[in-house]
DNA sequence: AATCTACACAACCGCCTTATT
DNA sequence: CAATAAGGCGGTTGTGTAGAT
């Protein structure tokens, strides 16, 4: 005998979210704050279960949440605490501010495994692939891309830019149990429905924020477009530090030197845990 | 223009851990 | 201590879309 499931999936809701799915989660939040996720999707006037609603908020809705390429030094430490500490990909999420751990684990899947197979390192191991092992990689690489589309050209892991992913976001803060200053909406508290999206652009190379927004009641185009744009946060994460400052590779080079002091002194899996673990507190 | 293919990533699923009763 | 509920995590799948044919 399992626990029951986490819903009944009579009459829910599946797939893509909607725009209007959406405002009811944000609105929900706000009001009410995070958390009670089974007993959520009722008040809410959802007809999603509650892991969804979870994984909705954490993984895209909230505000916090960091849009935009993955950085050089984002690439570089997630390889590097992925070496210590293998695919637990919460752990390395927590040390990247405003990245998800399924954003992480999607970018380490599609991206970065691919691209330590290339360069002769087992994405799994993080040592260098036996050769014969190697050259079977590339073989495969080069049927799999060659043979059939002559024209296509070898990519060489070309880079890419991400598009901004399309978000929608309150022009408010969501105070709650969490309390942030977004972007700013020009007037102040209110009914955040009502209020225009504000059209916001920063374009600041240096990613200090780019927003646009649109916002119509009456039917889905309430998308925001957002790239690259930081929320402050102001709760508990004070250990956070924001990405995108001159300062971001020493101090992701900080980091990762006390992941590997630690795995130096002490060999104890449990104690590098809690230490990761103390991190995110 | 229509169809096919590969890719990116949002979402789901099942299991594990932790909290509560 | 056991049973149950809830939260959280990682693996996997499904869907939308851009680019190729």
């Amino acid at each position: 005998m399992g626990r029951a499931p986490c819903c009944s999936k009579v009459g829910l809701h599946r797939g893509p979210w909607t725009p209007r799915e959406d405002t009811l989660l944000v609105k929900y939040i706000q009001a009410h704050g995070e958390g009670h996720w089974r007993s959520l999707p009722k008040k809410a006037g959802l007809l999603r279960c509650g892991k969804s609603c979870r994984l909705r908020w954490m993984n895209y809705l909230r505000p916090d949440i960091k849009r935009g390429n993955i950085t050089a030094d984002e690439d570089d430490l997630i390889i590097r605490l992925h070496s210590l500490l293998g695919n637990r990909w919460s752990l390395i999420a927590g040390r990247l501010p405003g990245r998800t751990d399924n954003e992480i684990k999607n970018y380490w899947n599609t991206h970065l495994s691919k691209r330590l197979l290339s360069q002769g390192t087992d994405p799994n191991t993080h040592k260098k692939l036996p050769d014969p092992v190697l050259q079977a990689v590339r073989k495969r690489k080069k049927t799999s891309s060659g043979a059939n589309k002559p024209k296509k050209p070898p990519e060489p892991e070309k880079p890419k830019i991400h598009l901004p992913k399309p978000i929608r976001v309150t022009p408010n803060s969501v105070q709650c149990t969490n309390t942030f200053s977004t972007v700013s909406s020009s007037q102040g508290g209110g009914e955040v429905l009502q209020l225009p999206w504000t059209e916001y652009v920063n374009d600041d190379e240096n990613g200090t924020g780019f927003l646009t927004a649109y916002y119509n009641n009456n039917d889905d185009r309430d998308f925001i477009n957002g790239s690259d744009f930081e929320c402050q946060s102001h709760h508990h994460h004070h250990h956070h530090q924001v990405l995108g400052t001159e300062d971001d590779s020493d101090s992701l080079d900080k980091l990762y030197e006390e992941y590997l002091q630690l795995l130096r002194t002490n060999e104890d899996q449990v104690q590098l845990d809690s230490f990761a673990e103390s991190l995110l507190l």
